[in-house]
DNA sequence: GTTTAATGGTTCATATATTAATCATTCTGA
DNA sequence: TCAGAATGATTAATATATGAACCATTAAAC
């Protein structure tokens, strides 16, 4: 393997190469994609979230999730509700309907997640969160200074 | 952080979100994706490669592939070529003026992927890496599993 | 040696990513 | 209070991802 396969995102690539195809078979036996469950995901969490705050829940970006969102609308797992205080914002929750294709789906999630989980060790896991979260932070901040110099 | 946070996909995905801007910003200034580039990286590497060759060392799917070597030979930084002894085969190979553009912008990848990997000792980062490994390997292992059973 | 199956690249339809721009609304300071 | 900056969601333009289908070519089987 040469250095650029030892690279941080070929690794990332390969790694979700490797564990989304699983999720993605699911998720089609629900005619979902990953990103729209993403979004159903985390209104089974909080109720309702802003776009904003769904794209910092889903990582997903906010011109995608115009899309998204509106895919799930018109299928009447989700609804739009713009905010009385801020008419800026726009709240998005789920329905009845999305709640129920939600609570179905989730076991079979969890368990692919718990596949996933136990197919290395705690210290491992651990291990592993711990390193890409410190690399996470370290270039959020390097990102965020040169972003400052610019400005 | 709920469970969904914890779990591989967002970990990822974070970790992407985290190291890919300073990337694109850098590839921004020469007009070039990261997707483009990495065919141009791979292509600095083999001289010349089919188009499943790249698909398999770029991760890129191979339908993407054909949209980003139209792109880059429109620019005249790749070439097509077709195989003599088997027809079906598209050799791609990096023009002169291409290969240059690879050495001028290579430094500057090599910097900041030294940046991510000096952010944490050799040890986390060698294992991290091995946990992926262990994780990639496993999951492709139970996909091919899945994938028999089907067939 | 045809017929048939497999392979490599491409096309198609749909969904998402990326960056910049827009638009309505809210906030801020003079 | 009012002009201008900031915010939240959306649109626009272009590039890529995903899964199915297609086409030409080669390989396999009979």
């Amino acid at each position: 393997m040469s250095t650029f396969d030892e690279t941080l995102p070929m690794i990332l690539h390969r790694s979700l190469d490797a564990v989304m195809p699983e999720f993605r078979t699911l998720f089609g036996h629900h005619n979902l994609t990953d990103q729209q469950w993403r979004v159903l995901r985390v209104l089974w969490d909080v109720d309702r979230a802003s776009s904003a705050e769904l794209s910092a829940r889903t990582l997903l970006p906010a011109p995608s999730l115009v899309g998204i969102i509106d895919r799930l609308e018109k299928r009447g797992l989700v609804a739009r509700m713009r905010s009385a205080s801020d008419r800026r914002v726009v709240h998005v929750m789920a329905t009845a309907e999305g709640r129920a294709l939600g609570e179905e789906v989730i076991p079979h999630v969890d368990d692919i997640n718990q596949r996933i989980r136990n197919s290395v060790t705690k210290k491992e896991w651990d291990t592993m969160q711990a390193t890409l979260e410190k690399i996470t932070s370290h270039m959020n901040q390097t990102t965020a200074d040169l972003q400052a110099q610019t400005a």
